[in-house]
RNA sequence: GGGGAAUUAGCUCAGCUGGUAGAGCGCUGCGAUCGCACCGCAGAGGUCAGGGGUUCGAGUCCCCUAUUCUCCA
């Protein structure tokens, strides 16, 4: 029997490290995950931190895919880019990372999901206070023995070994000075950054002081780690102090649990453990009756079963791209390693349901997206096994060949194409006392990363870089579009043809950054405007002395570029312009913008309150909505969209649309995009009742602006996602003419009413069809009759059969079954050659067909060479089988004489084979 | 964002170096049976995903598009 422990009871610690008892508070110290949790959160909350909930493991920040360490929702507070919530904050924070996945369940504490408990100093307090603090919540509430602990800081902060040892005690034997690598904590090369400190704890003090090496997971674990940010650094990587120092903190739940409960790795902690008793008694094992290789398969199901749950909790869905791919690759190494355990039926829906059991309470979350979170199990181990049998299957290919070893490119065909894992083809391949060239894999592996690297470079046009040298020196543009369509403009630097200039000509095509302008730059889905600078005397009218039409706008940083051409007048950099929006594009754009708004809250309320936009594209004539949904919208829930979109215009609603903080148009239920950036004052718009979102975009002033919506299509862009397409506003009377035009002329073409067109149409495919049938039947028919009558005229020279003919009318099918069957009653002498013009008033096309029997093969004849032969004297080219062949040519004049030229060749050969 | 692959009858899939589109299951009818299952016979069912190209001729070769699968970032 192991003597390891495994689900932490109560009242047992004897045999593992424990720690030692502290005369601690009154009240008793933690001991669950939850316990811990609530117990970190408690400490400093009376320590003056506002407690934050944890953020989504979808980021907002874009250039992270993945909620990945307990700091990120802060890091734009820690870059001076957003206000600090209060003071000081603490939470505890859900973490993925997938870096090292092949270390999880190996390991004692890798982990792809996880939690961070962390408190945090805006510019509050420092070092002197952090450290303080940290000391007293790990001896004091947690109840660590000193002589249980090792504290390491950065080589040269001085400072805080002073106050480890000096303010706290600490043995300063026990302090470990540490290089950059492991103390020294950045962003990235530039901004904030410090020294860290970390408490460690030690399993085996009786080890004693002298030999400490952190490095060595056997006897330490580190858990608690404090980022000191005191420096900026610049791009000479000098560091100057900061002003407002900050602190950033974090604890690992699951480490933490490890050392309270005396288990020997994080995975055996009440914060997964459950997980592996679930796991294995769907497989029908104990965990501590396995070996190794059977406890990390049921660890990394423990595992990632939490990580899969939260993923999918949080909104997101498998997919071959970002984040949904991680989701994925979790998901199907948690059904691979259910497999290596015997499982051998879908699981995975069971594991959710532990994995929400397991943390509804703390992630309530979890509870109300059970349904969805279940489905996307159950959808996505479906697809995953089909994957997998159809991978055996083309191994099972493979392996009938009896090759000596599986090469490195079948087994990365098999990888690569058809998602088949590697491990698996090593399995199934020892199975049959094979082995699988795995260096060759690797190398195929690295040549398709090469690839792709190679083929992503991005195409960077000299007009795009004369642009960017433009927009990088302009001030900001003023964009006044909101509430006026007409503006007067100061030009700040313009571009001809590609180059920077000064000044422009009429013809010239130009793109212009101005001071202030009422031209909506494309953004947020939504077309630039289009319009025209006036200039000159009468600026207010088409007669002005300057006319610029303005095209298209794009933004370029918080620079408007205004792209057109000068149709009158030149333009200098310093004049001063009218600048007026086409106020009919705008109103359409309006429409299709706001009912894109409606659109979205309908599908949450007709399909899924979840769905999320993935894409977005607001045109003058149309508008195109891509969403993340699972499956296609049916038929009758567009038609349900539809009528409520158009119920929500004629009930009028007044739109309000106002900037805010958005802290607070968060808190009131403003619907913001995923991977989105957002000011700290961002705009929100209102459809009161309907629908909120943060958007840059213009509206209509009330939904009854928008007149009509209509759904054109519904899509699929890629697995997961759909695509609505939609018109509103003056653009579906367009529409709606334009198809009621094509039902016209369907009408008159099929001379019935719209009503009628369906049914008169499928009455005539039907004719159609059975007319062609009819005359394909005539036409075999027509040709065996034509072929019955020639088969007299066959010439017998010695044993062979002999017989050249011409057969018009006939199509390339009915000359081969007709030659076919002429052979067939001449004997295995038979030499049919049949040729003419499938349809005799086109002479441009000759068929020409040669039956050959087992005899005439026999002799060396072959009848596709022979036809091909023949085909050049009618401009054309063939072959086949020995025994059948087609060729064709383009001259039917030629015919007559190919044929008989033809007939002349054969009766030599044959003559020839009878001498 | 960049690779690889798939798309053929209602379903699962064959179809070789271009030369008359096939199998199994399912379906319909007939036979056999008291009846059912099984079985036997016959039959229906295909714009070979769509579009363009090469060729005398394309399911097959090339390009584009769509959808699905899959790997990489």
């Amino acid at each position: 029997m192991p003597s390891e422990r495994h689900a932490p009871r109560p009242g047992s610690m004897a045999a593992a490290p424990s720690p030692a008892p502290t005369d601690g508070p009154a009240s008793p110290r933690p001991r669950s995950g939850a316990e811990i949790r609530a117990a970190f959160l408690r400490f400093y909350e009376q320590r003056g931190h506002r407690p934050m909930p944890s953020a989504s493991l979808i980021p907002d920040d874009p250039t992270v895919l993945l909620t990945i360490a307990g700091m990120l929702p802060f890091k734009p507070v820690f870059l001076g880019q957003a206000e600090r919530p209060a003071p000081r904050a603490t939470s505890s924070q859900k973490c993925i990372r997938t870096n090292d996945i092949e270390n999880v369940g190996r390991t004692a504490r890798h982990h792809t999901f996880f939690e961070m408990l962390g408190n945090f100093s805006f510019g509050d307090y420092f070092k002197e206070q952090a450290i303080a603090w940290a000391w007293e919540l790990s001896t004091g509430v947690f109840g660590l023995a000193p002589e249980n602990l090792v504290v390491s800081v950065f080589r040269e902060d001085d400072e805080a070994e002073a106050i480890w040892r000096d303010t706290v005690g600490v043995n300063p034997k026990r302090i470990i000075r540490m290089d950059e690598a492991d103390n020294f904590w950045a962003s990235g090369p530039t901004g904030p950054c410090g020294p860290c400190s970390e408490i460690y704890y030690d399993f085996r003090p009786e080890l004693g002081d002298d030999a400490i090496d952190l490095e060595d997971d056997t006897r330490f674990i580190e858990f608690y780690n404090l980022v000191f940010m005191q420096y900026n650094r610049d791009a000479q990587g000098t560091l100057t102090p900061l002003a407002a120092r900050n602190i950033d903190t974090g604890m690992g739940l699951e480490r933490m649990a490890q050392i309270l409960q005396g288990v020997p790795n994080n995975y055996e902690t009440d914060l997964i453990y459950p997980l592996i008793e679930a796991a294995a008694g769907l497989a029908g094992v104990e965990y501590r009756g396995l070996d190794e290789k059977g406890k990390t398969s049921l660890k990394v199901i423990g595992d990632h079963s939490r990580a899969v749950t939260q993923l999918i909790g949080d909104g997101v869905t498998a997919s071959n791209l970002g984040r949904g791919y991680i989701l994925r690759r979790l998901l199907r190494r948690v059904v691979r390693h259910g497999r290596l355990l015997g499982i051998d039926k879908p699981f995975l829906a069971a594991m959710g349901e532990a994995s929400i059991a397991l943390m509804g309470e703390a992630y309530p979350q979890l509870l109300e997206r059970r349904a969805v979170i279940l489905a996307e199990l159950e959808r996505e181990e479906a697809r995953f096994l089909e994957t997998l049998e159809r991978g055996e299957k083309l191994l099972a290919d493979v392996l009938a060949s009896q090759p000596s070893q599986i090469s490195g490119a079948q087994a990365f065909e098999l990888y690569d194409t058809y998602g088949f894992p590697l491990e698996l083809t090593e399995e199934i391949a020892e199975e049959h006392g094979l082995t699988v060239d795995v260096a060759g894999f690797e190398l195929a592996m690295e040549e398709q990363r090469q690839r792709a690297k190679a083929a992503a470079v991005s195409i960077d046009l000299t007009l795009q870089e004369a642009i960017d040298q433009v927009a990088a020196t302009a001030a900001a543009t003023t964009f006044k579009g909101y509430e006026a369509l007409e503006h007067p403009s100061c030009v700040l630097a313009l571009v001809v043809n590609g180059e920077p200039a000064t000044l422009a000509g009429a013809g010239d095509q130009v793109q212009l950054v101005l001071d202030s302008t009422p031209f909506y730059g494309e953004g947020g889905g939504q077309v630039g405007d289009r319009g025209v600078l006036l200039g000159g005397g009468d600026q207010t009218s088409v007669d002005a002395g300057v006319i610029v039409s303005i095209e298209g706008v794009s933004r370029n940083r918080s620079v408007f570029v205004h792209s057109g051409r000068i149709e009158r007048g030149c333009v200098a950099v310093g004049d001063l312009l009218t600048a007026r929006v086409d106020a009919a594009c705008r109103r359409r754009a309006q429409a299709n913008h706001t009912a894109t708004h409606l659109l979205q809250a309908a599908l949450k309320q007709v399909v899924d309150p979840g769905i999320g936009q993935a894409g977005s594209l607001v045109d003058f004539d149309r508008l195109r909505f891509d969403f993340h949904c699972p499956r296609a919208v049916t038929s009758a829930e567009l038609e349900q969209i539809e009528a409520l979109i158009n119920g929500w215009i004629a009930e009028a609603h007044t739109l309000e649309v106002q900037e805010m903080a958005i802290e607070k148009a968060k808190a009131a239920g403003a619907v913001a995009m995923f991977g989105e950036k957002y000011a700290d004052v961002v705009r929100v718009v209102d459809v009161p009742g309907v629908s909120m979102e943060l958007c840059g975009g213009t509206h209509v002033a009330n939904t009854a602006e928008i007149g009509l919506f209509k759904i054109v299509s519904e899509s699929g862009v890629a697995a997961g996602i759909r695509r609505i397409e939609a018109v509103a506003g003056p653009a579906v009377l367009a529409y709606l003419n334009e198809r009621d035009a094509v039902v016209k002329q369907l009408g008159e073409r099929f001379k019935a009413q719209p009503g009628e067109i369906v049914d008169r149409v499928a009455a005539l495919q039907d004719e159609l069809k059975a007319s062609g049938k009819a005359l394909a039947a005539a036409r075999g028919e027509l040709a065996l009759a034509k072929a019955a009558a020639l088969a007299d005229k066959a010439e017998r020279v010695g044993d062979f059969q002999l017989l050249v003919a011409r057969l018009d009318g006939v199509d390339g099918a009915g000359l081969q079954s007709a030659a076919l069957g002429l052979a067939d009653q001449l004997g295995e002498g038979a030499a049919v050659v049949l040729g003419g013009l499938p349809d005799p008033s086109d002479l441009g096309k000759v068929i020409l067909v040669a039956a050959f029997g087992k005899a005439v093969i026999a002799a060396g004849q072959q009848a596709g060479k022979f036809i091909g032969g023949v085909a050049k004297a009618c401009g054309g080219g063939g072959g086949g089988r020995p025994n059948l062949a087609q060729a064709g040519g383009r001259d039917g004049t030629a015919l007559v004489g190919a044929l008989r030229q033809a007939e002349q060749q054969l009766r030599e050969q044959f003559g020839a084979a009878l001498g």
